[in-house]
RNA sequence: GGGCGAUUAGCUCAGCUGGCUAGAGUACCUGCUUGACAUGCAGGGGGUCACUGGUUCAAGUCCAGUAUCGCCCACCA
């Protein structure tokens, strides 16, 4: 219970800390009395049906937690190691026969030695016996079609006790197992002088003295792969005990076909397969565990050894169920953990009590969850909530990535990789660690993450605070709520960003649907900084930035600026909430809101009459202009501060456009006049630049580097003739005229009409450079 | 032995339905105390999309195979 307050309390902590969305009041404990009794009532009902049972078998036994474990916690590994070829005496004669095996101090626990029953090269040994080194025991020579032939001799040596295969062999030919390990993986009485001695001590030891009588052939090195304990590492031991057991076959049929049928629905669908594969190839599942700590086995054991009855049920039996007498003793052991996790979509809502709980909120939507623990605890939740409530837990399964550290190697407590959770948010702010981790994580794939990379979220929630902070002070006393559309007059780039905005709530929603968190999350990074912040913020500015004496330009035109920005960014604000809960709360109970918090308002929605390709299309020619004019610019060498006067080529829209935005452009550019029409002449001595086949002009008298000019052309030049030469042999292929869609055939041919005109231009530029 | 993933700029990775003139972040280079932000702004260099074949008018994207790395499953001593 002191652990439980210790470690569960800091799970809770960091839980908390991370801002996860959690109904706090339905917290509950794994080991608290309704638990408890969903734990029993599941083992009783399971008994009842016939579906657990005890018996006698070979299980993965480890000799330092000194307990059964389930396959599922055995970890396998390929290994080196050697392979004993160890002659046995057959009675009665001069002959031997070779056993090879990687286990020679098993060899006390041997009943018979094994050949294949069409093996010419044994035949006539079968029926006779071997006589056992040390042991002095003699042991038939069988056959068995479980041998086979080309493995080693091809004699094999049969230790029921100790491997689950030779216990089947064993019990086929009736042989009785003998048990030569303790629990603790030494060696016991069965063996003599090796009582006490650890099995690898002897291992080394027997082979030593077979070596010395001659008796062993030789070894070899062979690959394996090693059995270890997933929670202390240890070497497990196959070893013969008595053991409770789920029958699994008929859990697993209908929770199979419930994922065929998708009525589970696995994402990334690739785990269907995995799962299909385990649940087709599925065996009964070991539930006792030798620990003091779980669920202890709802089972009593009757005191007269006349009746020797067990009696099973949820509360403790005042009598024996057969004989009715007292004395009765509870059975020792306790249940593997998963027993008690499997249940939890059910137990967690009340089960078994008919609460309204379990009939409300069962089954659930979605679980997310770790793909290393889709056999523990996904698909036995599966197998159980079929089993006891008729229908699967949950409609959906999120797989996540695992996170690995920065040399991908899973994060383990030995290894001491694992960043304190509380730390890095500490160093990064919560929302950054939360932003950062998702916006690394495609769909499924694990992550290499290293703290640093948390700057990323940090730097951009402080990007969304300083534009918060911007609008919030442009806004002034405007409350864009009590705004109607009526009072607006929309600009260009109000109308381009509306649809930008537009375009990322469908991109955002849809990506979320499918459980794409990453490019939902990188679709908005782009949109809010590199959209919002870097061309829209910018753009408004000469529109709602007050004068001196506090005066605007054009009130309404700033009205519209102030609605238009604040209205985008509230809707920033909600799909950036699910990522970021802390700040974008913050900044939205900061801004006129209407509601008490921003996780309950609503989820934007993309309005049909945003969407507006042609003011996209405008903005983005805008768009190259500037950045074309930065460029010549930087490469020319002015300093920001420096304002230029730029001249344009251009008629028919981008005339148009660009008239209409000269103010807008202006300080983008830092251009100060600007000489717009189709009759503009190249001025003299100037930078030039080509956007869309239209012509720009930097005056640049007593300013130009000549030579950095011509190296800038040339270099444009090679890329738009690259280009056009791609371009040009696609439009001369016959097969691409006739095949391809005629609007990627039309593209082809607009762009080859602009590279033409590049061409000619820059090269008009270069020369005009050479004069 | 089977299954699954990965292989794209120096590094970490996007690129879902084939039209890419291949992107982002970071690192790097240049210039900026531009009245939200230097946790910033602007500009720039950098890639035979592992390899080999195939399908297609068109392949980073689809198919087959190969190689390397990683994970999972498997009762061959």
């Amino acid at each position: 219970m002191e652990w439980k307050e210790q470690y569960g309390g800091l799970i809770l902590k960091q839980m908390r800390r991370l801002g996860e969305s959690v109904d706090w009041s339905r917290e509950v404990f794994t080991m608290d009395e309704p638990r408890s009794r969903a734990v029993a009532t599941a083992f009783v009902r399971l008994y009842e049906k016939g579906l657990i049972y005890r018996g006698h078998y070979v299980v993965n036994w480890c000799p330092r937690c000194l307990t059964a474990i389930s396959d599922e916690e055995v970890e396998h590994e390929e290994s080196e190691t050697l392979l004993y070829h160890i002659k046995y005496p057959v009675a009665g004669t001069e002959k031997h026969i070779t056993v090879a095996t990687t286990r020679p101090e098993t060899l006390f626990g041997d009943v018979a030695v094994a050949v294949h029953p069409k093996d010419r090269r044994y035949a006539h040994l079968v029926g006779k016996t071997a006589i056992l080194p040390f042991a002095r025991r003699e042991i038939p020579i069988i056959s068995d079609e479980y041998v086979d032939p080309k493995f080693g001799t091809g004699a094999l040596k049969i230790t029921p006790a100790h491997d689950a295969n030779d216990f089947e062999v064993g019990k086929r030919h009736g042989l009785e197992p003998v048990i030569v390990l303790n629990p603790d993986g030494t060696l016991n009485a069965q063996t003599g002088d090796f009582a006490g001695e650890d099995r690898f001590a002897v291992r080394k030891k027997i082979a030593e003295m077979l070596a010395d009588r001659g008796l062993l052939a030789r070894t070899e090195s062979h690959r394996y792969s090693k059995a270890t304990c997933s929670r202390c590492d240890s070497v497990i031991e196959p070893y013969l005990s008595r053991q409770w057991f789920v029958k699994m076959k008929p859990l697993a049929e209908p929770a199979l076909q419930a994922v065929k049928k998708k009525q589970v629905k696995f994402f990334p669908a690739r785990w269907t397969k995995t799962y299909g594969h385990w649940m087709t190839h599925i065996r009964d599942w070991c539930i006792s565990r030798q620990l003091w700590w779980g669920h202890r086995i709802p089972v009593w054991y009757c005191g007269d050894s006349a009746c020797g009855a067990l009696t099973v049920a949820v509360d403790p039996p005042a009598a024996c169920g057969t004989c009715g007498k007292g004395g009765l003793m509870q059975d020792e052991d306790v249940l593997d953990t998963w027993f008690s996790s499997w249940l939890w979509p059910i137990s967690t809502l009340g089960w078994p009590e008919e609460t309204a709980d379990l009939k409300r909120f069962y089954p659930s939507t979605f679980l997310v969850t770790g793909p290393d623990i889709i056999f523990f605890w996904v698909a036995r939740m599966i197998m159980a909530g079929i089993e006891f409530r008729g229908e699967p837990p949950f409609a959906h399964v999120l797989f996540n990535g695992i996170v690995r550290d920065p040399q991908g190697r899973k994060m383990s407590k030995s290894l001491g990789n694992s960043p304190d959770p509380i730390a890095v948010m500490d160093e990064y702010g919560a929302d950054a660690v939360r932003f950062t981790v998702v916006y690394l994580a495609p769909l499924g794939q694990d992550i290499l993450f290293d703290a640093k990379r948390c700057e990323t979220g940090k730097f951009f929630a402080n990007k969304l605070w300083n534009a918060a902070r911007l609008v919030k002070m442009r806004l002034a006393d405007t409350d864009p709520r009590k705004v109607k559309d009526g009072q607006l007059a929309l600009t260009l780039a109000d109308r381009w960003i509306l649809s930008r905005y537009a375009n990322c709530v469908k991109d955002v929603t849809r990506n979320l649907k499918t459980y794409r968190l990453s490019e939902a999350a990188q679709a908005l990074y782009q949109f809010t900084w590199h959209e919002f912040c870097d061309w829209y913020l910018e753009m408004i500015k000469p529109r709602w930035t007050p004068a001196a004496d506090g005066s605007l330009p054009d009130e309404k035109d700033a009205l519209t600026a102030r609605v238009v920005a604040s209205r985008v960014l509230d809707g920033i604000l909600h799909l950036l909430h699910p990522f970021m809960p802390f700040v974008t709360e913050e900044i939205w109970q900061a801004l006129p809101h209407t509601g008490e918090t921003i996780t309950t308002s609503a989820w934007p929605k993309a309005k049909k009459a945003w969407f507006d390709s042609e003011a996209e299309e405008q903005v983005q020619f805008l768009q190259e202009v500037v950045t074309a004019i930065r460029n010549m610019r930087s490469e020319m060498n002015l300093p920001p501060a420096k304002v230029v006067n730029a001249v344009v080529r251009a008629d028919g829209d981008a005339l148009k456009a660009l008239e209409a935005n000269r103010a807008t452009l202006g300080p983008l550019a830092r251009v100060g006049e600007w000489t717009i029409g189709p009759e503009a002449q190249r001025p003299g001595v100037a930078a030039s630049s080509i956007v869309r086949g239209m012509e720009v002009w930097i005056p640049l008298v007593g300013l130009i580097d000549v030579a950095a000019e011509r190296i800038r052309l040339t270099r444009e030049a090679d890329k738009v003739l690259s280009d056009l030469e791609g371009t040009k042999k696609k439009l001369m292929n016959q097969d691409f005229l006739s095949k391809a869609r005629p609007d990627v055939v039309q593209r082809e041919k607009d762009r080859l009409e602009v590279l033409d005109q590049t061409v000619v231009k820059l090269k008009k530029a270069l020369e005009a450079l050479r004069a």
